[in-house]
DNA sequence: GTTGTTGCAAATTGTTTGCACTGGT
DNA sequence: ACCAGTGCAAACAATTTGCAACAAC
């Protein structure tokens, strides 16, 4: 089940239902993993799973905040951010460094055993997911030629998504 | 808070002797480029050019005002990053996003024609500088898979460096 | 009951901005 | 002389930290 490989580039098309599974059973499943680890389950850690689980985009630690504030409104923003570090800390959350501004996370299921990685287009801000293996390549020459082993499940690669190379190049024409 | 040096740039036994060209006559072309551009020649935007032209790492715009500071005392840390803004926005200067942290620039020779990309370590931070031409095949499999069009000299690729991979896979530390 | 977690506010870090002034052309 | 660019301090945004109260085990 191939998950939707990139995020809709249209800001029109917001209806994304793509999730195989249900939410509420991957944040179990997360919090599972979580408890496994030695670490507690809390109503925080809760609450901010499903928040993520909830959502197919990419968020800010801030953008938690908000979606937070309306259920669970004692949830402090340093508890978020605590929160969200140990969630990456487990692999139950992955983030990116976006080119600006803040952090990016999001909810990664555990079951999936294949990683994909992040295109932040620096037009519009949007980030498409990519299939790990088109890093294949890219890493083996790496590691060839300089050592470097590449991650790419932690790489951010830049560029311009689809609608904006569009619209760019058409505007270049003038 | 005095201009101490936060935390200076690993020092590592790299042989990184890309600089072929004498860093005055390309800082001298840079200026040169920027004048062509209708901006002003000034002392600070030399002083940051300078700096950035000595040093072969990527380095942060606090680095530089420290850099600058035995030197160039008067040159303000606002100063510094409108200046790198500027410099970036001419092509004189490239920047990367580290994963945590602050921006690193480096000078770009304008002389030099070929681009290339960063790695990350997330080990030991440095900055490793590939071919950007690794990235050529992950480029068109992303524009033939979803149609975005990757920009590898903006790309951060994260991994390993030769020498933390090896520590590494032998003294695993949380 | 013990200890990891939270909530809060305040500190830190990295970067930007408004404004008066100065230096480059 | 004119205006882009500077210096300054203060605003700003993102994130972190110390500590007391608290909830999960």
């Amino acid at each position: 089940m191939s998950a939707g490989t990139t995020s809709p580039p249209a800001p029109h098309d917001a209806h994304e239902l793509l999730h195989r599974t249900a939410p509420d059973a991957a944040v179990e499943a997360a919090l599972d993993d979580l408890r496994a680890h030695g670490q507690r389950v809390t109503q925080a850690r809760r609450a901010v799973l499903e928040v993520l689980a909830g959502t197919p985009d990419h968020v800010t630690a801030d953008q938690v905040v908000a979606l937070l504030s309306s259920s669970h409104p004692q949830v402090h923003r340093a508890t978020v951010y605590r929160t969200l570090e140990t969630l990456v800390e487990f692999g139950l959350v992955s983030h990116m460094h976006g080119s600006a501004g803040a952090t990016l996370y999001h909810f990664a299921s555990a079951a999936e055993g294949h990683s994909h990685l992040h295109a932040h287009c620096r037009n519009c801000g949007r980030v498409v997911v990519l299939e790990a293996d088109v890093l294949a390549e890219a890493a083996s020459r790496s590691a060839d030629e300089t050592g470097f082993r590449l991650e790419p499940s932690q790489s951010v690669l830049v560029g311009l998504c689809a609608a904006c190379a569009a619209s760019v190049s058409s505007a270049k024409r003038g």
